[in-house]
DNA sequence: CGGACTGTTGATCAAGGTCAACCTCTGTGG
DNA sequence: CCACAGAGGTTGACCTTGATCAACAGTCCG
């Protein structure tokens, strides 16, 4: 099966032969990841980052009395916390949250991959920049939004990944977290997650049935969230991908 | 003078004569900013960064009812959202707070830097890395920590990160920012942090004079604020650096 | 002197947290 | 087949944190 990097890359800029084959050696030994198993541990020493092939993954931070903060959702694609590279320790834990596959990538796999080729170092620092984006937009959500408008926000964000690789059918997908993670994520109490979705099916915003969620009017979705059409392009801007080319 | 980003740079790893060249000739523009200039419009298709030479800017997005959040603190030498390149539109902008230099860095500049030479590529991923760092725990202390404890993380980011420029003297440093300012910092209300700046004071954490703060007992504030020691280490690990010297 | 800006304090209010009960599912073991 | 346990979700009652509104004081500045 064609790597999951190679995939993504894809959207980024064509490929030579070479790169290709130097992409599909990375995160070579795939492992198999039950929920609840710590892919990575927070305060570890580190220098490796996760590259999830399938399932869901969370990166979060665990405080000493408990609370925790979901810092973002790993979804299948994902290679996550590449930036662990230049930390001596972990800032946060990765932690499967279905069963999935994935792969530990060793820092100077990746050194090596941008030594030889910028153009794969600038396909690196595009990934940091889109998930920069989703932290900042998080971040925002997090300090302004009231409660309704932060889980309005985190729906849409999820639509919005999952539909880029392809799991949104009908404005509708699978969001395999019990509201505990939600709450986690959007920095609210688990019990006023379950009164938020319940006033949102009442206001014929979105339909739940077990984990799968349909967004019943997106148009208002996005209104409510507060999303501008700043959000991650997958493009790049043409000047940046001309640029590119000639190295 | 030498330019903000080589004197960065060299907490990273030496540099070569060409590289210092190349890094030299960034941001050659140097232009002067006032409180409130914009540096960088939020949705403006963009392109540039922002490289701050002296005084305080943050980066911070507005909605549209007003509330508005920032997302950190621009200090002198920082190279402020590189990741914008690969943005059609700035999701968030730039302001300076105080009198400050700046200069437009073109994405082209960069990109050319990191062809020429994959070092310098891992030391801008390693920036994008480092603040990443405080972003992720920005967001933990947004969602998770008590307003107390929020200020509390926001003046030990603060604390620590001007001591890396050494722009700290004696645990006093200059906060620049207006409570306002720092209530959209942490999601509070300006009112809520001046009661709670005015509690530190008298629990005798924080001595404050105008805009100067003297944190008077580090350990206490740092358990405070939750912070583990996990965050931001300034030195690669010895494995990556050794890695680099290669290239 | 008047106005803008900033910080402080008090009074009141509301968003969302906490606690607890209860219900539904699902799996498990006898 | 039933009894039971555990996880997850929902709802109600009550409480706390921090927001909002408003007044006022100090400072700077034209």
């Amino acid at each position: 099966m064609e790597s999951p990097l190679i995939r993504k890359l894809r959207q980024f800029i064509p490929l030579t032969a070479g790169e290709k084959a130097a992409l599909g050696r990375i995160g070579g030994h795939v492992q198999a990841a039950r929920p609840r198993d710590v892919l990575l541990d927070q305060g570890r020493s580190t220098g490796v980052a996760v590259l999830l092939h399938s399932g869901w993954a969370i990166r979060h931070r665990t405080l000493r009395d408990g609370r925790r903060q979901i810092i973002d959702f790993v979804l299948p694609g994902d290679l996550c916390d590449p930036s662990s590279y230049f930390q001596r320790h972990a800032d946060c834990a990765v932690s499967a949250i279905t069963d999935g596959t994935y792969s530990l990538v060793r820092a100077w796999e990746i050194l090596d991959l941008i030594a030889a080729s910028p153009r794969l170092g600038a396909f690196f620092w595009w990934l940091e920049a889109q998930e920069g984006q989703y932290l900042r937009a998080h971040l925002v959500a997090v300090g302004r939004l009231t409660a309704y408008e932060r889980i309005a926000y985190l729906v849409w964000e999820l639509w919005t990944r999952l539909r880029a690789v392809g799991l949104v059918e009908q404005n509708t997908f699978t969001l395999p977290a019990n509201q505990a993670l939600i709450a986690d994520a959007t920095g609210l109490s688990h019990v006023h997650v379950s009164r938020t979705l319940s006033r949102m099916a009442r206001e014929k915003l979105l339909r739940r049935l077990d984990r799968r969620y349909q967004i019943l009017d997106p148009a208002r979705f996005r209104q409510i969230a507060q999303v501008e059409d700043v959000t991650a392009s997958r493009r790049l801007p043409d000047a940046i991908a001309a640029r590119l080319k000639r190295y």
